[in-house]
DNA sequence: GAGTGGTCTAGACCACATT
DNA sequence: ATGTGGTCTAGACCACTCG
């Protein structure tokens, strides 16, 4: 329940405690949340306050509001993932792509300095390192480099099925990643990310560099990709 | 002054209000706005009603508000373009970047099969293009070139000072942007944008397409821009 | 007609900054 | 002490959706 004799504002609190109910699924995507008159009487606060904790959520893309209607969970934006990629090629076929991958790479080892610096951690410490290389229809399109704190998540690069690796992490761990950060730049490939693309020569390649973060802006996964940038493009919606 | 007859919310004509005296200089970057207080009596609404208009302006970055002291008028964020790539080389110099840019062509031509279909228009209608290459303390990052439906602007070309493009839609067309999409390939330059920004051979560039609309969805602007990949980076915030 | 979210008000208490 | 923005309440009216 809410505390209010907390610093923290009680509309933040309620914000904090629907949105962890919406992670562990209390309600699946497109179903509603509870009405704002239902909620004023479970939490014993205000409308406004509770308007104020849905406003913030409808901002962050958690939910989406419809009057006369209700409140309801919206789609998810992190696990676009790959979705962020939109193939030119095939932008206009109709069917869905298959996506596969395959682990090219497991270890353990301590972070060194530039990874510890981005997970916020000591360079000493262990990491979890996967290598991936993923496939868009059986064609090889994005290279991928995960560390992640072997605090967090102890025995993961034992672990073989890493598909879905968010979804590990929360179902195994209690990881929930609330938000992340993406830096991407545009070079050229080394010669061994160029072999495993099967590039030809001269193919610009995004880098793009992501830091994900629990909802205590702890830095879960520091990712390294590397995607071909001629057959693919990158698309951000600015509000 | 307001009208509450209007089917349009208090606040936001009340912010439509300020916004329009903030981009017409009534207040410099870094004076006050009247309090809250004040401008509940001057325009004689509620506070919170205020409060929201203030709130909407602060969420986009025109002014902030410090806790006992006042809200004053922001330094406008270089449109938000540049801002989005962060220089690799001088991230960590604290100094403000100076910016400036140096138009290389406007004109005023039938809009193209193209630009048509990114704009939804005729392709025989005339489109205003402005070609711009803008420079970051004196080194040349990025070449852009936007095109505009003529019908909601005209004698824009003939207009000299462009600096910010998006303000001067607002003050001379009432022109709003609430939002847009933009598009990002990896590519090696053409000749030619490898002239303008001084590339080495090999570099590869940021290929963006921007497609910006209105409040009713109707699409304003479409761009181009030609950004140096390897020194500057792209970030986005996923939430 | 009942329930929903959207807007608005009048008033209150608080923490913070300035005088 | 005074004024500022930050939070919160209780109540009201509206437009919309649905049965």
């Amino acid at each position: 329940m809410l505390d209010p004799t907390s610093p923290i504002p009680l509309y933040y609190q309620l914000k904090t405690i629907l949105l962890d109910q919406i992670l562990q699924g209390k309600w699946l995507v497109g179903e509603f949340l509870p009405s704002e008159n239902e909620l004023t009487k479970q939490y014993q606060v205000s409308r406004q306050t509770v308007r104020r904790a849905l406003a913030e959520l409808q901002r962050e893309g958690r939910i989406s509001t419809h009057k006369g209607k209700g409140s309801l969970v919206a789609q998810p934006k992190l696990e676009q993932d790959l979705l962020r990629f939109y193939s030119l090629a095939r932008s206009f076929s109709k069917g869905p792509h298959r996506v596969s991958s395959r682990i090219l790479h497991r270890d353990r080892t301590s972070a060194g300095p530039v990874v510890a610096r981005h997970l916020r951690m000591q360079a000493t410490a262990p990491v979890v390192i996967i290598s991936r290389l993923r496939y868009l229809d059986g064609e090889p399109i994005m290279l991928e480099t995960s560390y992640l704190p072997s605090s967090m998540c102890p025995d993961l690069e034992k672990e073989s099925n890493l598909e879905a690796l968010y979804d590990y992490l929360e179902v195994t761990y209690g990881i929930y990643i609330r938000r992340a950060e993406e830096f991407l730049q545009a070079v050229s490939p080394t010669p061994e990310e160029a072999y495993h693309l099967k590039l030809p020569q001269g193919i610009p390649v995004f880098l793009v560099e992501r830091i994900s973060y629990t909802p205590k802006d702890q830095a879960v996964e520091f990712r390294h990709s590397v995607i071909r940038g001629d057959r693919f493009r990158y698309k951000v919606e600015l509000h």
